[in-house]
DNA sequence: CATGAATGAGCATTCATTCAT
DNA sequence: AATGAATGAATGCTCATTCAT
């Protein structure tokens, strides 16, 4: 497995590193093999070309975020409950890695369309996650059994995002993660109807 | 005024038109003028350069935007129909102009970091007077004294936004406006907490 | 005679004050012809085209210098005493206008071959009389009779070239006429042998 | 040490051929490269810019002049036989390749006023050896105590210059070596007093 | 596995000149 | 005579990718 090997690990943090750094529209494959320390061409060993560099990217940070929804889906807690720790969740892991934050929510964006439409595909196991944990509520009487769920996905993922793009347009100079009680009160409400 | 000129309104329609079409990365300026009817030279006379055009793009049709909510703001209405009218607005307009809504949701956000800056200002606009709604609400009693403007103007802006380029990312397949009273009983149960 | 016509003295001027403002590269007929305060395509009506300009520039300026030489052969002087005095004047008539000097001695340099050699044939009636000049001192006995008159003239002007040259280098920060005897001196024992 | 890989090599004789047969404005990287038979990229890999294509250019061809003027200077002979052994020098080199002598007299003179001044500081070493070649004509007594050494330097390399532009402007047509004698014995004049 | 020198396609912008008014 | 809006040709440089070593 090609993604276990050091190399292969080296070279996407040296893309989160170097975009982060430079920007999306600075960041030359040469850059990342140098902060990588690694050839130019060793770069393509691994990675297809450079757009499979940054779709890898997106994997293996947002695999993260997965993760810990699927360990939040399995807690025997109220999906109210659930719903608070993974926008807690969502905005501690962005919060303590800022790099990270700065590439997902403003540098990754552009991309070429068919890049982003490659990330969208990485994100939707997030969002069938989030959906899982809404049709959890649904069953359990929480939620309105007549919630349209993609339209409450749609709420729920767009808050997060235009909450978290807003505090890095803001030069991440406020607490994030402090905003996530209040979030979470108005996405309940919403859901609530 | 150069903005009231024919050839203004031609190349920012063209402009629309062909990223559209093409794709951010493929709308080169003399494709642009091409469409335009005009000489690519003929271009710099109205616009300073590439970017500006892109910026320009975006002023004009967020102008509709927000020359919009202004008149729903004068309205002599609660401001939850205020607020039904304005998503309402905002879904009729991308749906009558799915060009429009290519290029607002996809290809604008491939544009340099420092273009969104810009654009954002130009949001900015728009989100004030989101604001200006929702303190009306606060203001008559409908919505919370406690509400996090702020947080509640994401929530709207969030949600309105992801439908839109879900909409968008799904081939525009289905009705957008006919989400409008949906999305609304979500962002109003939010807000009303 | 349309040289004679206000508008044409203008843009002549207009020309030598934006070259030595801006540079060659940065001197456009369009800013030239605002400096002259007439319409771009004005300057079409009185010039073929740009280089037309700048040959125009260098006609008339030069024609300064080869009247005064045609003043000085015309004096009843040896010869020596006339070069004297058109190395002063030489010097003189740059001395006191300064964007003249940078307009000829560095900006006309970077024009085209081809306008370089249009140059030269004005160029070549200033030489002209130089030679007559020589000549009248070997006959007169002052010079040698088998003084080479074309490798003389190559370094009477060749040095009054680069000590110009040098002096507008150095950002005309000594006095360029001061420098007329000791130059007259070297040339005069060079001549002699 | 670049300078010494045959690909620099090759630009820069590329560069001295295409300047001397396209002239300097027509003389595109593309078609250096192409003369040079490498890709155009390459090109950079060696050289910043154009720019310093034609910079290295000068600097190359520059260092053989003043490479045989240190050679003369350390000859046990008098300043006098040296002088005459740069002369003919000088125009030996240019005689000899006459596409170098195209562009050093012509063409390199067309390039920005920036790109002069660059090229003047590698004359001045040219300048600053044959400085040291009239203080030692002074010291041992050959030339006058009382020479002006900026003006004497300025006479010799304008009436060089003067003299090998007027060769290249008439088609190189006659022999420039043949000239050495008698400019020598002009300038040697113009010292003596 | 790893290297890194070499490749070459692609594009925004300027500005001399024209010509309808 | 004078205007100035419109034209459109022309080019230096970057950087993702390859491949001989």
């Amino acid at each position: 497995m090609k993604r276990e090997k050091p190399k292969y690990k080296k070279i996407v943090d040296a893309a989160v590193s170097i975009i982060a750094q430079n920007g999306y529209h600075q960041a030359q494959v040469s850059k990342i093999a140098k902060e990588a320390g690694v050839a130019d061409g060793t770069i393509y060993l691994y990675f297809k070309n450079k757009e499979d560099i940054l779709i890898s990217v997106f994997q293996e940070k947002m695999a993260v975020f997965a993760d810990y929804v699927k360990e939040i889906l399995e807690m025997d807690l109220p999906a109210s409950d659930k719903l608070y720790k993974m926008i807690e969740n969502h905005f501690k892991v962005l919060h303590d890695d800022r790099n990270l934050a700065i590439v997902t929510q403003l540098e990754l964006r552009q991309s070429s369309k068919e890049l982003r439409f490659r990330i969208n595909e990485v994100l939707k196991e997030y969002l069938t996650l989030l959906d899982a944990l809404l049709r959890e509520g649904i069953d359990s009487g929480e939620f309105p059994a007549d919630l349209d769920i993609r339209l409450a996905r749609q709420m729920v993922f767009g808050t997060i995002d235009e909450t978290t793009t807003s505090w890095v347009m803001n030069d991440q100079k406020y607490d994030l993660v402090e905003l996530a009680p209040r979030v979470h009160k108005l996405l309940l409400s919403g859901m609530k109807g």
